[in-house]
DNA sequence: CAATAATAGTTTGGTACCGAACGAGTTGGA
DNA sequence: TCCAACTCGTTCGGTACCAAACTATTATTG
């Protein structure tokens, strides 16, 4: 990645940024929150495909799979529903995804006996294995993903996000 | 989305974030590394989906298309290789929306005459028309998703992120 | 207590997306 | 000049992912 330093106070941007303004700089457009946001892009599909390829593909998860076993390690068994709420899935794609794990044998579905309805998914004992050895590597590399932020930098930037979030969930 | 205040300094928290805390709080981890990373997934789906929904579809574009059309309203026509970097695509992803943006007539293709392995890709005067027209509305969600934040908190928020993605990219 | 409405998960059809393999085109020695 | 190494974009096989339609079950209400 190159950077350019443009005079003023405007500090560092990615080549992408500035060259944005300098297109469309003359445009009544709201730049701060262009740059905020593409970034969040720029910033999840970069750390993501480099998590699949540096950490989860030698122990065969996907990005959504790991992410399912990681919720029901912190949370333990739930049910489908909110399982798709929590890895912010279409309740379609968590079908697809847990046939894949239960077919890995990470985890099984059990239909709830008073509403048969429902169903709850659990880890076995080799998906409890697999995530507890796998999260940590994953935390590792999140520090790595946040190298170069202070303590307080990591829960500004928790925090600011936590206020998008909030927009883009309380608009349904 | 739910929150609760946590006592001490710590602030308003996710549930998601809180309920991890909860349980995974006796184990050496770093949290604020976690909850950076994990926001940043959060709101890049979340922010995504309501866009494609909300702002792209009324328009038949994808999230992906719509990134293809804006690169190039930007930086004027462009050989594959770039875009697909710009757009951070794979370069085979970049090979099918391109056939599916053409099929819209909303850009075109043409080998280099110097370098016939080489396609550069622009826009037709539809596909101008097309982004002339859509990006004022998408800019407009862009700042919903950051209503709530300080001007100064926009640009601290994009500049983290900036740092992330240095992160992300320098580990090629 | 039926008939209807609501709800949970699955199936379906289609795009997006990746990595690896491929083929056409270019380039740089020998 | 010729051929091996390289560099493009495309193709291929497979997963992820969504929205909408569908199926089976439970809840409601007249």
């Amino acid at each position: 990645m190159t950077t350019e330093k443009i005079s003023g106070e405007s500090g560092w941007l990615l080549d992408a940024e500035r060259d944005v303004q300098a297109r469309l700089g003359e445009r009544p457009l709201d730049f701060a929150s262009l740059d905020a946001i593409s970034n969040i892009y720029r910033a999840a599909g970069s750390v993501r495909r480099i998590a699949e390829r540096e950490v989860l593909a030698e122990h065969g998860l996907s990005f959504g799979g790991f992410t399912i076993l990681w919720v029901l390690w912190v949370w333990e068994k739930m049910e489908t529903a909110r399982l798709a709420e929590e890895c912010s899935l279409a309740k379609g794609t968590l079908t697809g995804m847990l046939t894949t794990l239960e077919k890995q044998g990470l985890v099984t579905r059990s239909r709830v006996p008073t509403d048969k309805r429902r169903v709850v998914v659990d880890l076995t004992d080799e998906g409890t294995a697999m995530i507890d050895k796998v999260y940590p590597e994953f935390n590792k590399f999140e520090s790595e993903m946040t190298a170069g932020l202070k303590l307080e930098e990591k829960q500004e930037l928790a925090r600011l996000l936590r206020i998008v979030i909030g927009n883009a969930t309380t608009t349904p």
